[in-house]
DNA sequence: TTAATATATTGACAGCGTAAACATTAAAGC
DNA sequence: GCTTTAATGTTTACGCTGTCAATATATTAA
């Protein structure tokens, strides 16, 4: 009944905030590299815990990234709708909400990274992902038909719009993440945030004047 | 000196064509699956050949995974280059260069993911790559100049004008190659390609107007 | 206090990228 | 044609990975 009591030098034998820790680490690697990466036995060993302890809080690694694509679309969701509830007019505030959609993936880049890059097996497996995500674009695409519904709008099928828009502000976010794309509209030195930010801002009013006359 | 001579089960020491067999066996299995499904030991193993017999060609992974982005690039490049080649007005030449980006990337799903998903360490390193991927999107830049150049442009920032064009191609062709994400679109059942170019299709003529009056 | 449950550990297995040492064959030089 | 050399392939080995089975410890409920 003698215990060794701590187990690879930690104060008590249970982590106590594991699962916690785990997706901290996660998000962390991912900010800075890819999903290849991303191993649960790195993850376990930053943790200061053995290499098949996460696997009492994730059935295994796709159940990690399923929680952090979810994590993703929630925060999304919650940035979109801060906007949603802003009472602004449509076309502003569809600005408003791709401007957000792209600050977002520049934000958390992790989540946006996991959110896109990786295509999970089954995504009805998750189901908890399935409504978030709904959820997510949701605002985007209503907005685009209150915009279709101004007296000077343009006639356009709106799931075309819809699509559009979305189309829009995910391309614009994945080529701003990508650096060494980058180097293809501004080759010699790196672009700042600020200036991600402001090409953005005219990339979306560019779009959002295209749906009125 | 005896020789075994047919190691494997093959009719010759030497496989003869390893170099491009290991070539299409990566796009074969990109065109289904991801890039972590991708294993230099697994493509040995297809091609008949010793696990170490790749390294023979490729100096490790990453360089077959450069080797298929500049094969991707020069793809590309050259789809386009047939249409600017065509001698059409700018207008409807942007349009159609948009559904070449968009074609290739349900064609060429292997290059396109290989060639966006994977962030090279060091782009540099490859200059071969970056020339191709240069040259590339040039076509699309110079395009939007010609149609910034219209007598009915609209006045718009050149840049942010060839940045929106290449954010939009972009961002359609990964969505709409993305089946999950696409059920937030059309929730049911798949999108055929038919459906898929038509919406691309308007997608791009919709954004080709925002150009003009 | 004891039994049940949550949490962590050890050990094992197969698959991966890749380095080192060695074998076979095709090509080049005489 | 024979020999040397370079190109191509094999074997073995190392440390990394995800994950399973069996076990140990701590926390909670009875």
């Amino acid at each position: 009944m003698t215990k060794i009591c701590c187990p690879l030098g930690r104060k008590s034998y249970h982590h106590g905030n594991l699962r916690e820790t785990l997706i901290d680490s996660a998000l962390e690697i991912l900010k800075e590299g890819t999903l290849a990466d991303l191993s649960l036995r790195a993850l376990a060993r930053k943790a200061g815990v053995s290499q098949t302890a996460p696997y009492r809080h994730f059935e295994d690694k796709e159940a990690l990234i399923a929680v952090l694509i979810e994590e993703g679309m929630r925060k999304l969701g919650q940035a979109m709708m801060e906007i949603m509830e802003m009472g602004i007019p449509p076309l502003e505030r569809l600005q408003k909400l791709g401007m957000r959609y792209v600050e977002f993936s520049e934000d958390c880049p992790a989540h946006f990274k996991v959110m896109f890059e990786y295509d999970l097996a089954d995504y009805e497996k998750y189901d908890a992902l399935h409504n978030t995500s709904q959820q997510c674009f949701q605002c985007l695409r209503d907005t685009v038909l209150d915009c279709l519904a101004l007296p000077n709008s343009r006639d356009i099928d709106p799931a075309i719009a819809q699509f559009s828009a979305w189309s829009m502000v995910h391309g614009l976010s994945v080529l701003l993440m990508n650096q060494s794309l980058m180097t293809h509209i501004k080759s010699d030195h790196l672009m700042t945030l600020g200036e991600k930010y402001q090409v953005a801002e005219q990339v979306i009013e560019l779009f959002s004047i295209s749906l009125v006359k």
